[in-house]
DNA sequence: ATGATAACGAGACGTACAGTATCGTAATCT
DNA sequence: AGATTACGATACTGTACGTCTCGTTATCAT
């Protein structure tokens, strides 16, 4: 266990001196862990630092010492949230029905509905904040990119498509309805979805070969 | 103080027993007029509603009276701010970029950019608030719809295409990049978007006619 | 061992702001 | 004229951020 891939700003570790006493990993692991539990429970704007320390059994000046506010630290609660699962049935509609569906079903057990928006709109008037959330949000992206690159490969699609572009027509639907219109995205919904996004992408690709 | 009365048209409310001194209407708009700067100036999370009062000359009983709470007053404000307009070209893939084209510029000159994911992000853990917004974003989104409408009745493509996937499908990339991503669509990026997503439209027409 | 250093949980503190309540005043109705 | 209600102003309560200071504890250097 433990994998810690994505301990984040931790301590670069490159010969730190280290004097004193040593930051308890096992209260930083406390603090996320209660992050997440209230941001499920409560949502992002009524989260507080006061909850996250009491219910993490932890001091508020221990949260301090690690995040500079709130933000950072529900940035990198966020970062342990699942992202897109990489799925390779051997055909890029599959591949993007079963990763799709999969997500959606990530987005009912976890807080993800209520802190993607919430970072969101943060950004939007706090630059600092999208270069942090930027390679967070890239890697979560990253197995829908890769299952659109394998598409190429195979001759799927065109190399010509601009891929990134490609994921956002597949997610951007999924995106507004879930979060600007608040629909709850049947699972039988996907299908459609993905076929109407793939045939535009598809055709792009016939028109330019 | 006030010299407000100007002129006749007070409030000409049908049958309104009005007991007492009146609204006023000159405080009702600079409300909603300080409400819309100071979303432009320091954004949604930063807006507070004694800086409104301020800014409107107003007490701030008097904004609590209108709306129970900052955030229908901040709803209110958004729905004053410019959305999709109708522009018939005569042919859908014209109408949706000139559109689209259109609505990008109001964004770098409201504070659209910034309330839209607010209330997004809010509305994720506020049911209540949904209510309120979504007949103001159907309301926004009724040109979209138009255009596609026409292009059915045009021929241009099937009726048996669900319109409102389809535009979710054209606004999708847009709002993912604006929003989530936080890039800043460039004018000549617009025409390409629209081309993919609509070969996908085209494409399910072509297949169900 | 012994001391220096720094993190720990707890919580007091100052500041800011939401939302309510209360002023005296002003506008409108009967 | 009197009743009623909104007005701007401002005091008030409650909550939460972020800082700071406690006494304590863990780790390093000597």
């Amino acid at each position: 266990m433990g994998a810690e891939a994505s301990s984040g700003l931790g301590n670069g570790d490159a010969g730190t001196p280290a004097a004193g006493r040593p930051r308890s990993g096992e209260a930083h692991r406390a603090i996320l862990d209660a992050t997440l539990e209230l941001l499920q429970e409560v949502g992002f704007s009524a989260l507080t630092v006061e909850g996250v320390a009491s219910r993490a059994g932890v001091g508020k000046a221990t949260i301090y010492r690690r995040w500079p506010s709130k933000l950072p630290l529900v940035v990198e609660a966020f970062g342990q949230l699942p992202a897109f699962v990489d799925i390779d049935t051997g055909a890029l509609a599959g591949d993007l029905k079963a990763m799709l569906t999969r997500y959606l079903e990530d987005f009912l057990s976890t807080p993800l509905a209520t802190v993607y928006p919430s970072l969101a709109a943060e950004r939007a008037h706090n630059p600092e904040l999208g270069q942090v959330l930027d390679p967070v949000l890239k890697g979560r992206r990253r197995p829908l990119e890769a299952a659109l690159q394998r598409a190429v490969t195979r001759g799927e699609i065109a190399p010509s498509v601009d891929l990134d572009l490609a994921a956002d027509l597949i997610v951007g639907p999924i995106a507004v309805r879930l979060f600007f219109r608040g629909m709850k995205i049947h699972p039988g919904m996907v299908d459609p979805m993905v076929d109407l996004a793939l045939d535009g992408i598809r055709r792009a690709s016939a028109r330019t070969e």
